[in-house]
DNA sequence: TCTGGGGTCCTAGGACCC
DNA sequence: TCTGGGGTCCTAGGACCC
């Protein structure tokens, strides 16, 4: 590890409102909130992203859809196309790569980049920063706040001090002053259980915490303390990763209203495995477990997992393991309120898993596979909500399906 | 005013083996 | 009849992030 890291954190400013409104003149200047749809204020689902006109209202990510509409019923309401945004994000890393070939991807909107190497090259840190941000705002019409530090933890709430349009750069000499000023909550892990818990124990600030001893840390909060007050005195050697395989996948959905109705929790968990599936299928790997997850009525959520031998990608076998899951966890006679279904354990398909399948006596395996891929180009070209396996949903194993 | 959907990582406790 | 300690693997739950 380099003794003198430059370490960059770019961060797009309400990237899925920042699209919509650049594909869509007209909704410049005003309101755009994307996210679940309010329904006149009785809907279920959360804010995803919101512009900064809408922020003035008091909306931002994560407030119920319906509060949002009560706050502000004249904003633009808008479905996430999260394949579009998927795109931009593409033309995003596409410029972020000319910089340094150590870019860690850390959501769809944000990254790390390490231009240790680039600085000769390319200049400054801090001037490789701004020439990011030109480059985005030229190129793609979008603005991105950039935090310069050295390294991960301080780049990211740099980073953020500013936004929108925000360019911070840390010195090594000033990561202290900086940091003890800042609330707890701003460290990278402190959530609202653990910032109350660090409250209870009179810390408010990242000060607070760092001039404790790190004997006390550790007896109070255990390794995870111990940590924060690494981070809490800049302390952070993680490297940046260029970005690996996803280990798990997964797809969920909340019911427009509570059910009980074991035909429509079917159909539902049927859909989950199938998208499951069909991403599985797309992204040549085979699932070695699959976890269900259920929410009840009063938003307890509960998980039930089994191991998937041998890993599959394909969609009956995925709804099979997903119909054993559910009766694990003692559905019948609630009413649901979320259902997801996550596949894990992910490797590469092996070539020839037909042929492999065929030896355990599974003969079929070849002729699904066919099946599916059928299903996949059906959903691609109509849409996923086009295709039901019908022949899923009957006999629910009383019955096994003929060939 | 109820609380999405996509993930990652950590921990506790039980099973099992030596 | 009660008795250990370590290691590993697994599941379920939970905190956290965007």
């Amino acid at each position: 590890m380099p003794p003198n890291r430059s370490i960059l954190h770019v961060d797009m400013d309400a990237f899925f409102a920042s699209v919509e409104q650049r594909d869509h003149p007209e909704y410049q200047g005003r309101p755009v909130v994307v996210g679940a749809d309010p329904k006149g204020g009785r809907g279920r689902g959360v804010v995803a992203a919101c512009s900064y006109e809408a922020r003035f209202f008091g909306i931002h990510s994560a407030l119920p859809i319906g509060r949002a509409w009560r706050l502000c019923p004249q904003a633009v309401y808008l479905r996430p196309r999260g394949a579009r945004y998927a795109e931009v994000s593409g033309e995003v890393f596409g410029i972020l790569h000319r910089y340094s070939d150590l870019v860690e991807p850390l959501s769809i909107d944000e990254a790390f980049l390490d231009v240790t190497g680039s600085r000769r090259l390319l200049g400054s840190a801090e001037a490789i920063g701004r020439k990011i941000k030109a480059e985005i705002r030229a190129e793609l019409g979008l603005v991105a706040s950039v935090g310069v530090a050295p390294n991960k933890f301080v780049a990211k709430i740099a980073s953020d001090i500013e936004k929108p349009d925000g360019l911070v750069a840390v010195a090594a000499d000033r990561v202290q002053g900086f940091l003890d000023p800042l609330p707890i909550t701003r460290l990278w892990g402190v959530g609202p259980k653990t910032a109350e818990r660090l409250r209870s124990l009179g810390m408010q600030t990242i000060g607070d915490l760092s001039h404790r001893r790190r004997e006390d840390l550790r007896a109070s909060l255990g390794e995870a303390g111990e940590e924060l007050w690494l981070l809490a005195r800049g302390v952070d050697e993680r490297p940046v990763v260029p970005e690996g395989e996803a280990k798990s996948l997964g797809a969920e959905t909340t019911f427009a209203e509570d059910t009980s109705d074991p035909g429509r929790i079917r159909r539902t968990l049927l859909n989950l495995c199938e998208r499951v599936g069909s991403r599985l299928r797309r992204s040549g790997r085979v699932a070695g477990g699959l976890t269900l997850k259920f929410r009840d009525e009063d938003f307890a959520t509960s998980t039930r997992a089994l191991p998937l031998s041998p890993p599959t990608d394909l969609t009956e076998d995925i709804y099979r393991a997903a119909l054993a899951l559910l009766e694990k966890t003692g559905w019948r006679g609630k009413r649901v309120r979320l259902l997801g279904v996550a596949a894990g354990r992910l490797q590469p398909r092996a070539e020839g898993a037909g042929a492999q399948l065929a030896l355990f006596g599974d003969e079929g395996a070849g002729k699904r596979r066919r099946v599916a891929a059928v299903v996949d180009t059906l959903r691609e070209r109509f849409g996923s909500e086009a295709v039901t396996r019908a022949a899923l949903l009957e006999g629910e194993g009383e019955e096994e399906e003929k060939g």
